[in-house]
DNA sequence: GTGAAAGCGCTAACAC
DNA sequence: GTGTTAGCGCTTTCAC
């Protein structure tokens, strides 16, 4: 039994070690550590040969390990509401980018808008000590928290109003005002507005009233529809829920002649609905969306929409992000407002009727 | 200057930690991390006290501290190809609802069809400790890099095939040769097949010159078009690549009167091509995806394609993974294959000549 | 039940 | 240039 050289126990997933390089090159700690750091207080000799070896020796150092010293994670996390909407898809682009530009990685955490698993991801974030996170959201934020976690992390937010904290958005407002009064002029007068949650589209539904009220259009209460109103039960993402709310407005009675959708994936199953009626867009009823996701511009007959930059979004929400991390937080909370555009196709025209 | 209670450094954050709680509990530092563990090795009062002091002072556990002891991080990694694609959406979220079900978080690396990216992410998640990978990638892969990797972390793929990896995929080849079957018994022998790269679909590509041979249809190089072929620039994301493909196609002397298409996501782009040059879809022009994604119904007419059990796909990857993380690799290597099942929508037709 | 002490793999003063 | 040493925040024997 030879056992002289069991100075240390080998940790249970026998992995290699700085300290196993560094008696291989025979060398101390010190100076592995300063060639895995690149730093220039190492002899160029010695740098070689410790390089050579942690080659040899498949050594993959270990960033837990680094992290605990540094008190980084060269992390960042992504807290959205739901994937299955390429919006969001997008969005993770440009914020991933900028993370992989930077050399952070990026925790993905789909809420499936579900105020709770947002909460508790957002926690689990900054026990993972993330360096940062940004988050899209579409529920009223818990302050306590948000001030609490935001001492061991960056928090940036999308799309999202949360006091004190840096974001960046559109002026969702104004945009929808402008999509509103394009149906308008086209001489609509029963226009609906469908939506995930009223709450969590604001703005957008701010714009789609005033719109409605500056032109002296009765504001009827059957026209706007919420999914997470018309059903009790959770969110499910295996079914789009433009398509139920849209088939809901057409049993109406008087059914709209036009639909303002909170985003073009909701729209998309509008035309579903539409389409199984066998009604004709624009012809039977007009349709906007919002975002101008790529899809957009497929549906048949092509989307009018308000566009959002969105990969822009993400970059310049993970821009801001770095910048608090690397430089520290501004003293004064920065709201930055990124432009949109209305995008006229082929889905609006004036009602028949 | 009081600073007899200096006994300890703070951390640069400033940042509550076990050691601070347990000064304020008047009990030792393992005693609060067992109640931090929910041990039963502690006084139930004393947990209660402790448990009541941690709330109060906003602690918030180090999961990097804990990781470094216990040399895991509850984190996995996800490795895909194109998140711009919403067959990764969906994947993605399979993927996350099983991890987030088991207690861990999940790291989303987007190579964006660049094998070097894919490369350098492997070996991020490998030095970030995570506990797995999931990787779908269209590239050789390094085997020497994965066995080296494989050492700290457990490696699964998704329509992928590494030697000695456990993986789940779907019978692609199959799959292929049933869409090709039903474009020739419609009629057509001028069949083209458009993909991102064909080493990264060989499957489907055997599938697709299988299905010819077997009729006796010669296979015409100019029909097979490859995007990383077509475009000598990097992959953009920004312009969908089967819409470049497709209109090279419209131009040849003799154009194609059916297209198979790697993907929904590049038949979408396709659709475009063929609409700009104001064809006519399935009249002049019979079009055939793989996936079925969820805007594959959306499309108009609707896309006829093979529809793949994405979630599941996911989902069985993510539950194998967390099985070989939790229970230890199996041996031998399983390669777990779901089913297809071809959708005949209404984007396919005889030709018209 | 609870505490003391020795690490996990690495970094960062501080010596020499 | 290189080594020694003391931690980073937590877990885990091993005593008592």
């Amino acid at each position: 039994m030879n056992n002289k050289y069991s100075e240390r126990k080998k940790s249970k997933i026998s992995s290699i070690t700085i300290y196993d390089v560094a008696k291989a090159a025979g060398v101390s700690l010190s100076t592995v550590s300063r060639v895995l750091n690149d730093s220039d207080l190492v002899g160029k000799n010695t740098k070689f040969k410790v390089q050579k070896i942690m080659d040899e020796m498949n050594y993959i150092p270990n960033q837990i390990a680094r992290g605990l010293m540094n008190n980084t994670s060269k992390a960042i996390g992504l807290i959205i509401p739901d994937i299955a909407n390429p919006f969001f898809a997008e969005l993770i682009q440009g914020v991933e980018d900028v993370a992989n530009k930077n050399g952070f990685s990026m925790f993905l955490c789909n809420s499936n808008y579900n105020s709770e698993k947002e909460k508790a991801y957002m926690i689990d974030m900054a026990e993972r000590r993330v360096d940062g996170v940004i988050i899209i959201s579409a529920f009223k934020q818990d302050l306590e928290l948000i001030k609490r976690l935001n001492k061991t992390m960056k928090i940036i937010t999308i799309q999202t109003r949360i006091e004190e904290i840096d974001g960046v958005k559109t002026d969702d407002q104004a945009s929808m005002k402008e999509a509103i009064n394009h149906l308008i002029l086209l001489g609509h007068k029963k226009i609906a507005f469908i939506c995930f949650d009223l709450r969590g589209c604001k703005e957008r539904y701010k714009g789609y009233t005033e719109m409605l009220q500056l032109n002296n259009i009765q504001i009827k209460e059957e026209y706007i529809r919420e999914y997470s109103k018309e059903c009790n039960a959770l969110y499910n993402n295996k079914e789009n829920m433009g398509y139920i709310m849209t088939k809901e407005l057409l049993e109406l009675p008087e059914p709209p002649t036009a639909i303002q959708a909170m985003n073009d994936y909701i729209a998309s199953g509008a035309y579903l609905a539409i389409k199984e009626k066998k009604l004709s867009i624009p012809k039977d009823i007009s349709i906007i969306g919002f975002d101008n996701i790529s899809i957009s511009k497929l549906l048949n007959p092509a989307l009018t929409t308000v566009s959002q930059p969105i990969y822009a979004m993400g970059e310049t929400g993970g821009e801001l992000l770095m910048k608090n991390i690397l430089d520290g937080s501004n003293p004064v909370p920065r709201m930055i407002v990124l432009p949109t555009k209305f995008i006229i196709r082929e889905s609006t025209a004036p009602p028949s009727n």
